[in-house]
DNA sequence: CATACTTTCTGAGTTGACTCGTAATTGAGC
DNA sequence: GCTCAATTACGAGTCAACTCAGAAAGTATG
């Protein structure tokens, strides 16, 4: 027997198909056009939904967008909480863990860029962004465990450091100078900036 | 005589008092109801121009709200260099600098935050947008020089920290979390962290 | 001043995100 | 199974930013 066992009808069923169906729709779309370049019509196609119905599981397309890269983010962080652990030099497992944000957002730079400006500038209240933000706070508390391993770092330090480290990266990846910019340039440039913060 | 004698007809000072006419238009209305509460339909109104007219001079709405804050925002700048100057601690110095740039941002924090988010996702060929980002260079420029006057600073980690420096104020103002914020509260903030970037 | 040519202006038209009144579907009580 | 209330789905309609083809205004030349 499960533990939860909420309304778990046809209802809730077909709805939660429905979610599936518009992320997949979506991230398939945006995969390959760049969010720009899609409308909110092609992806209620895709799932096969009508068009209003697209909004009742997005507020707006850029919550779509959230939704969909959330879940790469998800593995991201994790992926790079694991490289971290083994790391003892407090850059090297910072690093560590920006790298992979790095790579996940960059795949397309277009879609990685919205997704950032959704998440500074987008409905804080709406539920895709909650979870957008939790991962940016989960982002910076990982980093702030790291630098908490330094001696040389007390722990209120440590988090007042990894909210500086975060804004690093966000502009980072989100400046216009950076666009054409590799990943492996965009982490040397967080690198370099990250180092003066560090205590020599 | 005057030196440049470039196309001076009517043709031009038509064209300037047009852009004079738009700008003014666009401040009032922008400041009273905040942009995203005014259609470009009314500027184009209050400026007594066509609605196509609007866009040869700024292309999108976006580009109108940096064309109106540029101007506050390069006073802003001068004021918080000259405070610098008598200063002799860096942070309280560099501090100097970001205040009136801060109250500049939030004297309409909607304006404000906008202002950021077509700073950085607008498109960075427009002209009033080069302007904004040459503001933010500027900016980090005189927050450069300042740290630079710290002899435990060398130049090159000068320019670095700027941009970290940067990094942090942008957060700091166009953060969500920040929105209901004083602009005392956030420079309190950005203090904390620039506090701890700085040699102790 | 007439003519040709260039630059600037214009507003009806297009586009696409998002809304909202109505219809369909589901589940509860009988 | 039937009735009713609540939830969910729908897509035609709305709205505002932005475009573009043609009109108007300015300038240069004979």
């Amino acid at each position: 027997m499960t533990v939860t066992t909420p309304p778990v009808g046809r209802r809730e069923r077909n709805k939660q198909e429905k979610l599936q169906r518009i992320t997949a729709a979506a991230r398939e779309l945006f995969a390959e056009h760049g969010v720009d370049e899609v409308t909110t019509q092609q992806v209620a196609e895709k799932a096969d939904i009508g068009t209003g119905t697209l909004f009742l599981y997005a507020k707006t397309k850029g919550e779509l967008l959230l939704l969909v890269q959330n879940s790469s983010y998800v593995d991201a962080l994790q992926e790079g909480r694991a490289a971290a652990e083994r790391l003892p030099d407090a850059l090297d497992a910072v690093m560590a863990i920006i790298r992979p944000v790095v790579e996940c957002n960059r795949i397309q730079v277009d879609n990685g860029r919205t997704y950032l400006r959704e998440l500074v500038f987008g409905d804080p209240e709406e539920p895709h962004h909650r979870d957008a933000l939790a991962l940016t706070v989960q982002t910076e508390e990982a980093i702030a465990d790291v630098l908490g391993r330094d001696d040389r770092i007390d722990a209120r330090d440590a988090a007042t450091l990894a909210h500086v480290v975060s804004a690093i990266m966000f502009v980072g990846m989100a400046s216009p100078v950076n666009v054409a910019r590799t990943v492996d340039d965009i982490l040397q440039e967080v690198r370099d900036q990250v180092r003066v913060l560090l205590p020599r």
